[in-house]
DNA sequence: ATCGCCTCCTGCGCGC
DNA sequence: TGCGCGCAGGAGGCGA
């Protein structure tokens, strides 16, 4: 389900109902996450205040007085508030209740996600430490992106999705960047001039940001916290549109398999 | 240091 | 209707 815009809309949703509220218990039903959940998270945040929330590349932030509680959604991973009278399902891994009698409920099916307690300086963290800047940060600069390329050898797309260059852009949002900024997504990452390196970083903004103001991306069942559909399939522009007509060109979008993941473009404006 | 491949896991849609 | 297969929004780890 997430990238970047669905976790900040997750944080959106969730920030102001969160804060303040204090966790009366906590049940792990499954541990057997990404990285498995500590025995004692539990007693880590029981009885503590939600201080804030936050986001960091596809990582929830929710901060207390002795640390901070880290959520990756992984593939198929859902957080969001129920009351405290919903009996958990088959995935409901996790249940945090809250002294207002609701439950904020982890869901993951595939349990690629993980939930970990940090204490102390969380940038030190070995998820944390080694992030590229925000997408929508002004340090990501088609400079910066140009100067980061140089003497990569990896297919720009594949380069898009490390998030140690740039954080965020997931499998969707590196297809439709690549569409707007009409590069090819096999073109090797040194390859890009630092025009097309300008014309790259603002592709990945304004489709981000454009995804971030719709509610994020809905394919199958992804509803946010407040059960609305967002960015529907409809607003994405080659993402799962193989065979159909480029909306630019009317070239057919072609698929291809690159690094394992479903890749699209057009072949007429992708250059 | 960099790159490519594999892996973790379940659900779903498709073809037979 | 049921079965087997391949694929799905992520990303760390390993060997080359």
């Amino acid at each position: 389900m997430p990238e970047l815009p669905e976790v900040e809309t997750v944080v959106r949703g969730l920030t102001p109902q969160l804060i303040g509220k204090k966790v009366s218990t906590v049940h792990v039903r499954q541990p057997k996450l990404r990285w498995p959940i500590e025995k004692d998270l539990p007693q880590k945040i029981c009885k503590q205040t939600i201080l804030s929330m936050s986001r960091r590349a596809k990582y929830l932030l929710i901060e207390f007085k002795t640390g901070t509680l880290l959520i990756h959604l992984g593939m198929s991973g859902r957080l969001y508030l129920v009351d405290y009278t919903k009996s958990p399902e088959k995935h409901d891994h996790v249940d945090v209740v809250l002294n207002d009698k609701r439950i904020l409920r982890f869901t993951d099916p595939r349990r690629f996600g993980c939930m970990l307690w940090l204490a102390g300086e969380i940038n030190e963290h070995f998820l944390l430490k080694n992030l590229g800047p925000e997408p929508l940060s002004k340090e990501f600069t088609g400079d910066y992106l140009f100067g980061i390329s140089r003497k990569r050898q990896v297919v720009i797309k594949t380069f898009l999705m490390n998030q140690q260059i740039v954080v965020g852009v997931g499998n969707i949002y590196a297809n439709e960047a690549l569409f707007f900024a009409k590069i090819h997504p096999l073109r090797l990452a040194d390859s890009l001039t630092k025009q097309e390196s300008q014309l790259l970083v603002q592709s990945i903004k304004s489709v981000l940001k454009a995804a971030i103001k719709a509610g994020g991306t809905t394919l199958r069942d992804f509803v946010n916290g407040d059960a609305k559909p967002g960015y529907c399939k409809q607003s994405l522009k080659v993402y799962g549109r193989e065979n159909l007509a480029c909306v630019c060109c009317k070239n057919s979008i072609q698929f291809e398999r690159i690094h394992q993941r479903s890749t699209f473009f057009c072949s007429q404006c992708q250059q």
